[in-house]
DNA sequence: GTGCAGGTCAGCT
DNA sequence: AGCTGACCTGCA
């Protein structure tokens, strides 16, 4: 949007063919971004962090001062990561209060991303109960076994998420060997209601109403609704409240006034962040995540 | 060996 | 309505 504004906070970057540099680094962090939580179909390359959404393909690195985003087409990844959005001038706001101030420092240049619909719904499907890394093999495997093939002069051969149509030709069995477990029974009954679904029209669908849409699917609860509805729909006035938003509840908000109702945790943060609750969830949910984790 | 991971669903009161 | 237990599987 500001590219040449100069006012302070906006994103700065320029798009030219099959590439994106983005000179405001306090705004963009590839590893913040992508392993905060949000997106299964990553890999960390060492030198590089590439991504696969739907059938484009990304290769981002950080240099000195700028982000290098090489890929398929610039003006999908400029849309998916959101590239429009002022961060800086949403962080003020979120700062406020104190503990998301401190997920933020911590988190700082994480953003939400607008993924493909389809992959987003089966990726949190496949994530219930389950850990990331699991979930990310189970993904691989899945677009592995049955997406298009794609061999790109630059970037060598890589496989797009499956269209419905290839998911539907997919059995039960095929899904436990992706490593779904219980869930692959699920993943057969949601491709089918999938089907008759138009994914498009939950863009103009108020939340509650989407909410309850996806929640027809099989293998989708209230938290996987939230989660859908977040990373590839950009509603932010969700919350999604699985074991680590809950934790954080009853560390940091509730006082003396513990919740163990999932219901109630999410009203209760929903009402204290309103239309900024999905920026607020994930700041908060890697803060918490990666706190607890092992110092080298 | 045991417990846990970004929950959901069926089957109870 | 609200609560409880079962549930694939890989990794610490």
């Amino acid at each position: 949007m500001c590219k040449l504004c100069g006012i302070i906070g906006f994103m700065k970057y320029t798009k030219e063919t099959g590439k994106i540099v983005i000179h405001n680094l306090q705004d963009f962090n590839i590893k913040h971004i992508l392993e905060c939580g949000q997106v299964f179909r990553f890999k960390n390359m060492g030198d590089y962090y590439e991504v696969v959404s739907a059938g484009e393909y990304a290769r981002i690195f950080t240099r000195e001062t700028e982000v290098v985003i090489e890929c398929t087409d610039e003006d999908y990844f400029e849309h998916y990561f959101d590239l429009k959005t002022n961060y800086g001038a949403l962080k003020t706001v979120l700062s406020k209060n104190k503990t998301v101030a401190d997920a933020i420092d911590f988190g700082y240049g994480m953003r939400i991303l607008r993924q493909y619909e389809l992959e987003t719904i089966i990726g949190f499907i496949i994530s219930a109960n389950n850990n990331i890394k699991r979930i990310q093999n189970s993904m691989h495997a899945l677009s592995e076994y049955c997406g298009q093939k794609i061999e790109h002069p630059k970037f060598g051969t890589y496989y797009a998420f499956p269209t419905i149509e290839q998911l539907s030709k997919l059995t039960v069995e095929d899904f436990v060997r992706f490593g779904t477990g219980y869930r692959a029974q699920q993943l057969k009954k949601a491709v089918e209601q999938l089907q008759q679904f138009d994914l498009f029209a939950l863009h103009n669908m108020p939340t509650q109403e989407a909410i309850k849409a996806l929640t027809s699917l099989t293998g989708v609860g209230a938290k996987v609704a939230d989660c859908i509805l977040l990373f590839a729909y950009y509603k932010m006035n969700v919350f999604p409240i699985d074991t680590w938003s809950h934790k954080i509840y009853n560390n940091y908000f509730a006082g003396k006034n513990l919740l163990e109702n999932r219901a109630q945790i999410r009203a209760e943060l929903l009402g204290k962040f309103k239309n900024l609750s999905g920026y607020a969830q994930q700041y908060l949910f890697y803060f918490e995540r990666e706190k607890g984790k092992k110092c080298p």
